[in-house]
This record gives structure tokens, C-alpha cells and sequence, in this order.
DNA sequence: AATGATATCTAACACGCGTTAGGCAGTCAA
DNA sequence: TTGACTGCCTAACGCGTGTTAGATATCATT
């Protein structure tokens, strides 16, 4: 009856034949649906909402997608691919695991700072106990979440961490610090008109993280941010 | 045409008269409204489910509260009364400032612990740019800050506290820490099958968060609670 | 030129929602 | 006893929602 993975096949396969430009309205939906989603919710957006803001009527969606909760999968999906992606690239370092750690979350936080939208809508979904993205969630996180642990882990072995911190812990004190920095944002800003999205707050922002990283997990400050010790 | 602000003055005025036992229906409407919002949040959380809850139908609830919105509202006020009332019973502390900061934070981590709903209702509120509670949140949430960024300033005019730290920045940091662990422990027991809100994890997560604070903010490290160092 | 697929449209459905109207039993003061 | 009031009920309204059905225009392929 529905042929959405027709649609979705023709879209995958179609790059070949870009001579219909009307095709990439999948795309445009995606990028159209994570800010609403991430600024109300997804039962506070509907799906005339988001088919207003591309110029077409709410059941024309449902032929990208075959229902509102997988359009609003595939958002979730999007982000945790650009997390991933951005993981590996951060992944990818020389150098002492302190100075690869200090890297990491500079470039954890610039990743971040570039898709407040998406932060904001992972807030959201964190705390969603039964919401759509349960499952999604719960197959795409844990292995993120992972990796950094083992990282901390490994430091622990090879003596370059301190012993009493807890990694599982620690790790979810950092994303809770950078999650809650960027997913606040707005709220900070209408309640005491402070933007902390501005280039200059997010450097600070990576000193900040940079140094409490140094400072609780390091057995050797290694001095990369860590002025007046 | 609604009766409502009588009800509420009979209601306040009533206690003289206990022998009405159905009267504190408000209160039972508003102890089993706080898990439903914070578990499925304003708009996924129906006037028919909090009515069902406690053995009424819907319009009835309207007899306590002029509308949804009100009783939501009130059910935030109810949280941000606990945590002032929290706050000060805190803030009358003895002792130098670092001394009074570690108190302080294990007495918060103590009530907090006490009522994750409440952390985890703040938690989606705050990410809520347009919500329902908006003002409520305008209006209580900076005092609150204010006392603590006020503190932390003091704090380092006299010589205790690093200079290198922004107040602002460490008390949103140490919010988002705290909120984060309790707002998201449903999500983690789900996704880990780990416990954060047993006992054994709460006074883990004590130790850590004061540990955290006395090395990234304390001049000197009390030595409280920091071994190995 | 004919065919078939695609992307959109309009119309409409069933459902759940917050809310209103009006009624009825029990309680208390005069 | 009366009369007002409280706390609950049932019935129902209007609205917005996700979704379905079916029609129409556009366009690539044959």
C-alpha cells in the first residue's frame, strides 16, 4: 500500500541522476525537523509544522517517510552519525593519552558548538524514559559511550590517571557538563542574558573543561591550559 | 463562571476543619502529577492520566486547578519551594568557605537524591524554550543562582577560591553535573543496568562531585575528602 | 507518443485532548 | 429544616493530531 522503501530506494540509488532537484526534499525535511524537534519536543511538533517550513502540506511527508516517529528516528539517527563520525576523527591521535585526552575534548567541544540544535535534542531524549528513541538510544549510545571509558580505563593501567576516579563516572560528568552547557544555552540566555554560544564564551568554555579534566583525572598536570598551578 | 480561586481559599482557609478527609485531594493530585510530568513531560502527560491515578475523572481535577497549565505550574512552584527551602536551610553553615562549599554540596546531592523527580522535571524544563512553566522558571531560578554565583565571588575576593574560575560558568557546570546524574540515571539504568541511585552510588557520587570542586576551585585542598593527592 | 513512476495536492477520517455545562449526593451553618 | 456549598459525576463540544484515500501534474524511459 505505502511505498515508502521505493521512495527511499529511488532516493539512495538517484544520486547517479541529480536532473531532479526535487529530490533531496528528504534532506530538507531532516534539516527542517531537528531544530523543532530540539526546541519543543517531539509531541510539541507536529508534522504540519514541519511540512510548512519546506513549503508543502503534512501527508506529502509521509511519502519520505513512512510515519512521524521514523522521520523523527532518522533525525536521531543523523546525529549519533555525526557523532560517530566525529569520534573516530577525534580518535585518531599522537602523542601522550593526556595530550590526546586535551585534544579530544577541544574537538569534542567545536564538534558540539557547531550542532547545538542536535545537543539540545539529545538532552531532551535522555530524559525521555518511554519515548520514540528508546531503542535507537539504547544501540548507538552505549558503544560511544565505550570507547571513552575504555580510554580512561587504559590510562588508569598505564599509570598516566588517577586510580580513584571511577571511569563510567567520569565520563558521564563530562557529557553531562557539555550536554547541559549547550542544551541550556537558550534557557541561560533568556534568563540572564548571557550567550554562551558566542566564539569567545566556547574557548573559554574549552579552558574551563580542559583544566577540571587536568585537574581531577591527571595524575601529572601536564600544563597545556592549567595557568597558575 | 469558575469557582475556582473560592476553592483554593477554602482549601487554604480549611485546615481548621480537618474533618473533611477528601479536602487535601489537591495535594494527592499534585504528588502523583510530579512523576508523570517528569517521566513523560507536560505534553505527553494527559489530564485523564493524572486523574486516573487517583480515582477521579478529568473535569474533576479542574475543581483544584483552573487549568493544566496552572496545575503544572503549581507542580514546579512545589519544586522550587523544596529546593529554596533546601537552599537556605544550606546556607546557614559554619566554618571557613570551603568547609561550608563541602557541606553544602553533599546536603544538596542529599535532597536531591531525595526527590529525582523533581531533578528530572527541571531537567526537561530547562531545555523547554516556549514551555509552559517559562516565567515560573524566569522568576525562581536566578535568586537561587544568584546565591551561589554570589558565593563562589566572595569566595575568591577573599582568597579561598581560584581566580581563574568564572562563578557563573562553575555553578552552571555543577548544576548540569548534579541534574545530569539524577535526570538521566532512569536512562543509564536502561541502557547499563547500572544503579546510580543506590545508596553506595549516591555517596560515591558525593565524594566525587567534592573532590572535583576542591581541585578545580580550592586554592588550598582542604584535604577533606581528596586522598592520594 | 505512450507508459509508468514520483511528488505533490485536497479531502476526510478516527482519535485523544483540554475544557465546559449541568446534575447530584453529602455536609455544614443558620 | 432549609439553603448554600463542596466535590464529584456524565455528556459533550471544538480543536489539533497522525494518517489514509484518491486525484493531478511532471518527467524519464520506452
Amino acid at each position: 500500500m505505502r511505498t515508502q522503501s521505493k521512495v527511499h530506494a529511488a532516493r539512495t540509488g538517484g544520486r547517479v541522476m541529480p536532473l531532479r532537484r526535487t529530490m533531496d526534499t528528504r534532506e530538507r525535511v531532516l534539516a527542517v525537523a531537528l531544530p523543532l524537534f530540539a526546541e519543543r519536543g517531539y509531541r510539541g511538533t507536529s508534522l504540519r509544522d514541519i511540512a510548512r517550513r519546506i513549503g508543502i502540506k503534512a501527508p506529502s511527508l509521509l511519502h519520505h517517510f513512512p510515519s512521524k516517529q521514523q522521520l523523527y528516528i532518522a533525525v536521531l539517527d543523523q546525529i549519533f552519525e555525526g557523532m560517530e563520525a566525529a569520534a573516530q576523527r577525534i580518535a585518531n591521535g599522537k602523542g601522550t593519552r593526556q595530550e590526546r585526552l586535551v585534544r579530544a575534548i577541544k574537538d569534542a567541544i567545536d564538534y558540539i558548538a557547531k550542532h547545538p540544535d542536535s545537543m539540545k535534542l539529545l538532552w531532551k531524549e535522555m530524559a525521555e524514559e518511554n519515548g520514540v528513541g528508546r531503542n535507537l538510544l539504547k544501540r548507538r549510545m552505549p558503544p560511544l559511550d565505550a570507547i571513552e571509558v575504555n580510554f580512561i580505563f587504559r590510562g588508569q593501567r598505564e599509570g598516566e590517571f588517577r586510580h580513584e576516579i571511577e571511569p563510567f563516572h567520569f565520563i558521564q560528568s563530562l557529557h553531562s557538563i557539555t550536554i547541559g552547557y549547550f542544551g541550556t544555552a537558550a534557557m541561560i540566555k533568556r534568563l540572564w542574558n548571557v550567550n554562551l554560544l558566542d566564539p569567545a564564551s566556547i574557548e573559554r568554555r574549552k579552558r574551563e573543561v580542559v583544566d577540571m579534566v587536568e585537574r581531577t583525572l591527571f595524575l601529572k598536570p601536564s600544563g597545556v591550559a592549567a595557568p597558575s598551578h
